[in-house]
DNA sequence: AATGAATGAGGGTTCATTCAT
DNA sequence: AATGAATGAACCCTCATTCAT
């Protein structure tokens, strides 16, 4: 059952926000199983029982947080395609350079949505793996058009684009905002490995 | 504290290594916190007072998982180096093929490894961030020896030596044994993909 | 820490009281590390869970019990002597008196208190010794001004202001409603027997 | 069912002393139930499964310790009274002296035994109580004789002897080796206190 | 919108005890 | 005489969730 949140539409209300937060946090910390529902609603300053007012379940809080940090990355990566005009080159490193920053940008979130996705019960998780397809898929798309033109002399372009949609994920697994390298640093220097990856000859010097 | 089991040396006794396979799987299916004592125990047709004559706590058996697959991780790797010659590009495809082959030959472990480290008390977890330091170190070695003499073109070795064992290590995320590649050629692909990462002008055609 | 209980001092629930009386009975009866939560629920017609909401732990719940059944005998102590004149074999008297009744009134809560002292952990033990020496002092007092005046004779007034307290505490230990001896009639021996144990020569004679 | 250990009489192996010792070290410390035969085995060099070659149950040796240290009791004050002539103040003042200096000659025993009678079960706790009535009955043997005298003042025998013997066994819950009166000292007052309690005239100035 | 009280199930862990060796 | 392995029951406590107010 859909709690009665209006989802990523319409406005959440403040204390809804303010439970999201605490959620997010928590589970980021402790592990979907590891945080407790007296831990979220302490971290949010209400109480265990008010939480059932914008989510229905444990669960549907975990759903939420996962869906809505797909969505936003799926969105991210289109737009950096559609803006990158037409080269495969410009379109990969691009992607891959959004997709850094996007992680980068919360590492909280990724940390969670990438980690968590096996506490999601099987009709949620079904609806995850379509999500990710779809993030993988534009990539792929990339990687595929580039091969078919000759730019990308990689042989395998499947398992490429699987392992820069990978690699570029994983930033927020170490990424630290106090380092020695800015997001956008980052993201250069994973754009530009990227396209070595592709087989690229046409790569910007960096 | 630690149990009265011989850790990864000396002979365990079958009934400890029917209880960490169980265990093994269950924090595979359910996930650390998600799994509970009883599961395992059921899993290895045990009581649960029985995992406490191999185990002081269901932490000490994480630990033992982790740490045992990760000193293999590492003589693994220090191996397929050491036998691949002095030649960096060699010795970059060498340890990037032993560890995906590594991973994928295990992808049960290798899953738990790296999802459950969150989940390790900050004593164990110290430990466990020094081995996955050694076995960064094997691969940084190899990348800024390829860069220093000039085979690597790569700008940013430290970055491409963190993204290749990334990816190599997220070969268990997705890896079926019943897909259309077997692992050899999986493994050579990110041997290749590796020396892409790096700038390597004498990778060997595929 | 210490739960959301109202201490001594406000009007604590009826569910509380109820949770309190069981303990205190359970005590009792089969002792703090011999009875469980699930026998205090079952005495208190309530759920185990339902006991943590007034009360933190089990060690909470006996740190409540005894802390109040402590101050109320320095209370009723320090009344009856300061109720008693200026007279010290007439405070002593008053204060044994009291003692007995008090103990003899509820000779479960001062069985539990006087024996399970080992059971609290240090941090509750620390304040219970406090109190425990604040009740002594209050007969400390009156013994050593009765020596310090010559009414009383004895040369040793600190041992035998601590067998007064002694005896008249052990009262619980036997006496029975049952008994020929109205608590009353014990109360006003003890009273007497206090007095012939510091040597006092003005004692009523009985 | 009683253990196969020879009890009071015969020679008791070094190995079931050891474990006599043990159990009643981990009971003063830690109570009876709070105590685990795990405790006692670490406590004594032996395994658990060991203890039970020479003692039934947990239960069989509680009452091993508490039944050895009562006859003795019971010895020891049947010794100090018929040593003590035929006056019954001298026999009081002897009686009372012996039990202290009894229960202050060994603290643990002498605590244990007396805080953990309610663990006995219903069997042993029956032979427990004659135990304690007959060393009870010894001491009213004397007061009443005393009082028949006339030698004695006190109305109430009865209750003064069951003060005495309370008294006195107490000391054992405060007496410290490093304190400043010497057990002899302290056995001494006690049996003066004794014969103030009873109204004795004729008591030896101190 | 929000709460405090309550629940039944289950959490990790320890218990006294047994038994084949 | 002594052990290591094992058990079933029980331990204290916390869980996600409900519901009257």
């Amino acid at each position: 059952m859909t709690s009665k949140r209006p989802s990523a539409a319409g406005q959440a209300s403040v204390s809804q926000e303010t439970v999201f937060q605490a959620a997010l946090r928590c589970f980021y910390v402790h592990g979907y199983d590891g945080a407790s529902m007296r831990d979220i609603a302490k971290a949010g300053g209400v109480t265990p029982a008010a939480i059932y007012h914008y989510y229905s379940s444990k669960q549907d809080l975990l759903m939420d947080i996962i869906s809505r940090f797909m969505q936003r990355s799926i969105d991210t990566t289109r737009s950096a395609i559609s803006d990158a005009g037409d080269d495969p080159a410009e379109q990969l490193f691009a992607a891959a350079r959004s997709h850094v920053l996007w992680n980068a940008s919360d590492v909280v979130s990724s940390f969670v949505v990438n980690s968590e996705i096996r506490s999601l019960e099987p009709h949620n998780r079904q609806r995850n793996i379509a999500q990710r397809d779809e993030l993988q898929r534009m990539f792929d798309a990339v990687v595929e058009s580039g091969a078919a033109e000759g730019v990308f002399a990689t042989p395998w372009p499947r398992e490429a684009s699987r392992a820069v949609v990978t690699m570029c994920t994983a930033v927020a697994g170490w990424y630290k905002a106090a380092g020695p390298l800015s997001p956008g640093e980052i993201a250069d220097r994973y754009g530009h490995m990227s396209l070595s990856l592709v087989g690229s000859g046409t790569q910007v010097q960096p």
